[in-house]
DNA sequence: CCGTTTGATGACCCGCGGGTCATCAAGCGT
DNA sequence: ACGCTTGATGACCCGCGGGTCATCAAACGG
């Protein structure tokens, strides 16, 4: 009695859908197992193809990493810079918003896994780090600078060691997204916890009192 | 012409000094290279032995990295734990000085390795997690709390959300762990900095103002 | 319709590395 | 000195998974 025989679809061609479903489908298997744990031949079930149709599309396995990471990280920053260019508001309210997203968009998403699989395996494929470096960090960091200098010169912002390293203003959601990844499951922190906290640390801790 | 053979030491029974041996290699081959991506073959040549004596000490990979793990975890926080017990002064000055002895016993030395290899192997090896939240996270968030208590009950603390959640003020130094582990190489940025900006941040953020 | 192109398949290759175990020999006790 | 115990060795096993490629067949163009 072979099911499979019977039941599997037959082969089509569907070149144009193709990359988008491999990418899609690499990134949960990323996104469970890490990159070095996730096989391909389960992404190529997942994508319901064989796994030599990967190799049609993408180069190897990091390259397949490499797409599905630039396709989620992008446009990511490209609205976070297009919102943070138009927003008129205090300083005060554009960092609960700001972090108000990094929460939405990265702590509660498989964005997350990029943190975990740059730090796991970045030592194994530089090129992962320098692409994510690239693509994330510097973007991220420049974006956090420029937030930092706006209200500075609005004098809403206090002057000194933490705004002059704004990445540790974002500390806190990164360790969310560790504690999402790893700890959850054992001992739940709810993500709104975390948000509240981030929020008074960061707001007490960067601003003008008052403001 | 084989080096080798010549230059080999006899074989020599050291019972009572290869674990600490082996963990010690253990630890450093993990540290670069992950859990996965270390290989037992190289631990043994660090430790100077052949790689099926490990199996005389360890039952697999995962026991070995367990041991280690617990070796180097264990008396930061039993240090830690005497230090803030004996301590008088004030919450600002404990802050100074934990913060400060969290850099100078995670971010800077190889125990930081172990965020990696939770965060990485964790979902793989849940019994990774489950050792390290057990061994680590919570001591770590129990002396936390501990210190955020004394500083409310000092009236030194600022109770709200992130005194309610203490683990966000020491988020800024895992940051620091990761960058030195992910991307120093490309960006650096000096650890004096992280602390400065840390400090600053958390003092200003969740002390009551002018304590 | 038919020949050609090319997207899809899955059996297979092969290097890697965790783990095994027969053999060796250090060291102890008598 | 000798037999026994047990710590140490390294050749080997074998499963795993990334990658290959001969074969198949969908789809296109003439």
């Amino acid at each position: 009695m072979d099911d499979t025989a019977i039941s599997r679809p037959p082969r089509r061609r569907r070149k144009d859908a193709r990359p988008a479903e491999i990418i899609d489908a690499g990134l949960r298997e990323f996104a469970e197992k890490g990159f070095a744990g996730a096989r391909l031949e389960d992404v190529a079930r997942r994508a319901g193809i064989a796994k030599g149709t990967i190799y049609r599309y993408f180069a190897d396995k990091e390259a397949l990493f490499l797409a599905a990471a630039r396709a989620r990280v992008v446009p990511v920053f490209d609205d976070a810079d297009a919102f943070v260019e138009a927003f008129a508001g205090s300083t005060r309210e554009l960092l609960r918003l700001i972090v108000t997203q990094i929460y939405g968009r990265l702590v509660e998403t498989d964005l997350r896994v990029l943190i975990r699989i740059v730090l796991a395996e970045g030592a194994i494929f530089p090129s992962l780090t320098e692409h994510y470096h690239r693509e994330a960090i510097v973007r991220g960091r420049r974006l956090l600078d420029r937030i930092v200098a706006r209200g500075i010169a609005r004098g809403e912002v206090r002057p000194g060691p933490a705004a002059d390293l704004p990445i540790v203003i974002v500390a806190p959601a990164i360790v969310a997204s560790i504690w999402k990844m790893a700890f959850d499951r054992l001992d739940p922190i709810a993500t709104e916890r975390f948000l509240a906290a981030h929020l008074d640390l960061v707001c007490e801790g960067l601003l003008v009192h008052g403001r």
